[in-house]
DNA sequence: CGGTGAACGTA
DNA sequence: CGTACGTTCACCGA
């Protein structure tokens, strides 16, 4: 190890932090990683940037740190890129997602709220003119100090070029310590399970970019002759793009003789069109033109063709050509955490590629997936948020409705439908008496979603399970609360699905890097996560053994995650070379 | 040129 | 369609 400086400038982060802790830290648009610290609180070890990139591998290796950065797409890339891997982390854009909800975090907004200070008053970013200038001259501290006299961080080293030399690298270290501090502090004040929470969190964003320096691997000839198949064969020239174009349209144009000219990509022309041969709807979305299939053959046609037209536009030679590399590996980016219940997203049509695509995304030779999802997720996520014992009993089944079926004296589908509508608010579907049926055999599960409701209604904060906070005034748009009852009421739904649907993406996600952490000395790696659904790459000769860890690791997630309770989780995994193969 | 809504893909 | 997300298109207003 090179040789090391140890600053016996004390950092204490408090009792919550087992293990050393090491700060990574990029000075804000820098292309690497510039400095750390490391050690048991109280001692910060500084090392020199030339040998960064083999000493925090060292540093890994011989303490098993956890790493408090900033953010994990600030700090980490350069080392994802060069393959370095990291087990533990803190990031604070992730811790402060998880404390104060919302969908966007940076260096100045968690100082600001580790410091108690009103996100409102955070400083934009600098504008560099000379207004900006004279304000800056007014502040008597803002020679050397990071944080400002109003206790902010000065945005040129949040936003800018401030930090250029060592000095100052340190100080936004010791910012960086001093935030997850005091995050640590305020996480275990609110939930004895968000410390875990923000560790899974925080190893689902370094995730997210090693998903983007990986992608997921494709077989090429086979993705472009089904392209083929939907829009025609890849255009050489915009000519060649408008006579596809038009070959597809003529399809269903045939089938109206007189109004050739409408633009079936207009939604007003087609309704006139459907209007002209007897045809009455509402809107022309596919499920009012499913119920009118029989009416005429235009509409088959008509759906037919926006199925072939999607996957033109979206997912056509285009598409191909910008997102898949040389190497036939789809990338796009990856987002740990939306704005609303926390689940991931990612770009570039990772997450919504049409099933009919799917026989296209192939394992390279010498290969395997490992392709594993949960099996019905909510209504297990739900048993755990509201601890409902008798609900809890019913996730020992494997097949969750069965038990629930038998308590409510009705048919599997009606159990079925009846949790459903509970959990979704959906009306369609009636299920009125198993509806009642459940209020009477679960009573605690169905007064936690009603809750949940109720605060949605009146704007109110919901935390999930794992302890996110979720701002339901702040994120349904448009609607001041309390003056309209459809806004009301949206809210509410809101609510409810987002305590659900957070809570499953925090398991998942537990899971997800477990399985990360697991696999990888096998050489597998994740190549997709679809929200209950975990595509692993791996070595043809090791996918059992990766199969098998895959479940484990879901028991072991589940156990940490729901704190020892005796929730069951499910997942039906599977070993194949095409993603299409296993879907049943 | 940027914002909005319709439409539709995924869970 | 119960809730989310991302993408493309046409349209609107500047």
């Amino acid at each position: 190890m090179p040789a090391v400086a140890i600053d016996r400038a004390t950092t204490h982060l408090g009792p919550g932090w087992d293990r050393p802790v090491a700060v990574l830290v990029t000075a804000p648009g820098g292309a690497e990683p510039a400095a750390y610290a490391v050690g048991p609180p109280g001692a910060i070890v500084t090392i020199a940037a030339p040998e960064l990139r083999v000493t925090v591998a060292e540093i890994e290796d011989r303490w098993a740190p956890r790493w408090v950065v900033w953010s994990a797409r600030e700090d980490l890339t350069a080392l994802v890129a060069a393959r370095v891997r990291l087990h533990r982390l803190w990031d604070i854009s992730q811790a402060h997602l998880l404390l104060h909800g919302g969908g966007q975090a940076h260096p100045g907004l968690a100082w600001a709220a580790a410091s108690g200070l009103s996100a409102d008053t955070v400083p934009g970013p600098p504008r560099g003119d000379l207004f900006e200038f004279a304000a800056d001259r007014t502040d008597p501290r803002d020679a050397e100090d990071l944080v400002r006299a109003d206790g902010h961080l000065r945005p040129d080293a949040v936003h800018g070029t401030w930090i250029e030399r060592p000095s100052r690298l340190r100080d936004w270290a010791r910012a960086a310590l001093a935030t997850a501090a005091a995050q640590g502090e305020r996480a275990d004040s609110l939930s004895p399970r968000l410390r875990t929470t923000i560790h899974a969190e925080s190893a689902a964003a370094l995730l997210c970019l090693e998903l983007e320096r990986d992608g997921l691997p494709l077989d090429r000839a086979r993705i472009e002759g089904l392209i083929t198949d939907a829009a025609g064969p890849r255009p050489h020239s915009p000519a060649d793009e408008i006579a596809a174009r038009t070959a597809r349209d003529r399809d269903v144009l045939r089938h109206v003789p007189g109004r050739e000219g409408t633009d079936l990509r207009n939604p007003a022309q087609v309704k006139a069109l459907l209007a002209a041969v007897g045809i009455e709807v509402p809107t022309t979305r596919k499920w009012v033109l499913e119920t009118q299939r029989a009416a005429h053959p235009v509409v088959p046609a008509l759906l037919a063709w926006r199925a072939r037209e999607r996957i033109a536009t979206t997912y056509g030679h285009r598409w191909l050509a910008a997102h898949v590399g040389p190497d036939d590996r789809l990338r796009g980016q990856w987002n740990a955490c939306d704005g609303a219940a926390g689940r991931m997203t990612a770009d570039n049509g990772l997450h919504n590629l049409p099933a009919t695509l799917r026989s296209g995304v192939a394992a390279a030779p010498g290969f395997r997936f490992v392709r594993a999802d949960l099996g019905q997720i909510e209504p297990r996520v739900l048993a755990a948020v509201s601890g409902d014992s008798a609900f809890a009993q019913a996730t020992r089944a494997d097949d969750l409705y069965a038990p629930v079926a038998d308590r409510l004296g009705v048919d599997r589908p009606a159990a079925k439908i009846a949790v459903l509508a509970a959990m979704y608010g959906q009306r369609s579907g009636v299920a009125g008496e198993a509806l009642k049926g459940l209020q009477r055999a679960y009573p605690v599960a169905m007064a936690t979603l009603d809750e949940a409701y109720a605060v949605g209604v009146r704007g109110g904060d919901v935390r999930t399970f794992g302890g996110r906070l979720i701002p339901t005034g702040r994120f349904v748009r448009d609607a001041p609360v309390g003056a309209d009852t459809a806004a009301d009421a949206a809210r509410g739904r809101f609510a409810r699905n987002a305590l659900i649907q957070g809570a499953a993406a925090e398991l998942f996600k537990a899971w997800a890097v477990t399985v990360r952490a697991w696999t990888a000395p096998l050489g597998a790696e994740i190549v997709l996560c679809l929200h209950d659904e975990l595509l692993v790459h791996a070595p043809e000769s090791a996918a059992p053994e990766v199969a098998a860890l895959v479940e484990r690791a879901l028991d072991d997630a589940a156990r940490r995650w729901s704190g020892g309770a005796p929730f069951r989780f499910v997942s039906d995994t599977s070993i194949l070379t095409r993603w299409s193969q296993a879907k049943a």
